[in-house]
DNA sequence: TCGATATATATCGGCAGGCGATATATCATG
DNA sequence: CATGATATATCGCCTGCCGATATATATCGA
């Protein structure tokens, strides 16, 4: 929607993997571990993520690993992830406070109460305070 | 990806009009002032948003108003509207949170150098903080 | 020993949703 | 008189998420 809008699942992948590098199934895990089982990337999800994420240079194949048997790929963040991340993550945080900030400009004129619209017609139009 | 996943568009739109009711076009103007012009919600965008937030019940159709000829359509946020933005605004913080942490976090073993991985095996696997 | 579960990879088709393009209409500005 | 801002709305393309499915090995309980 933006210039280089970051998707949910990619944000996820690379925040997995912001600490060390990590294979696949390892990063399913971890991801729904860090958010104590509310954000559960799919598998359907994730291989498509790693790919896009390999072409745009945000991450790379680290090693490959045989463990008992089952084959383990290691992918870690290159630097541009770090920073894709990084400004991802800056822009949430803008985002969020943002959000919250309106919600409480609103409670005044908004005290749960139904009709139209507030009683007063709004002071000022637009000063508001910016994302960032 | 997780429960009740809420897109992007649909959080701007929920935080152009956290603060007091707007008109489509209004919600346009607003959500690219309010990031100043790094977000643009598109037209295209719009009204798909508008009508699945409606049929959600975030949003209601608040009044309908005639300026100089042109309609305007002013929606406003629910108690449910004003209730998942906020929800959301929590979870993007604290992704947002995770994410910096984990950065930091990895910047130990990772000091912006290359090769195959950190240099002794990571210490502790899972132990992180947790989006929350 | 057999079935279920966990670990680990990968693909495919359906569907939701964002975006560019397009259409229509009014008003102000140059 | 044309352009651009304001204001609404639709349509088709394409990206991307997800459920389902496939394959293979190891573990553990019945």
């Amino acid at each position: 929607m933006t210039a280089k809008n970051m998707t949910r699942a990619a944000f996820f992948v690379l925040t997995a993997l912001a600490d060390q590098p990590r294979h696949g199934y390892g990063i399913l895990r971890e991801t729904e571990e860090l958010s104590g089982g509310e954000v559960q990337l799919r598998v359907g999800t994730l291989y498509g993520v790693l790919d896009r994420l390999t072409a745009d240079g945000l991450i790379v194949l680290d090693r490959e690993e045989v463990q008992q048997g089952r084959l383990r790929r290691y992918y870690r963040l290159t630097d541009d992830g770090v920073a894709a991340l990084d400004a991802e993550a800056e822009r949430m945080a803008a985002g969020a406070g943002a959000a919250k900030r309106r919600i409480a400009e609103g409670r005044r004129v908004r005290p749960a109460a139904e009709g139209p619209a507030g009683l007063e017609p709004p002071t000022a139009p637009g000063l508001a305070g910016g994302y960032a």
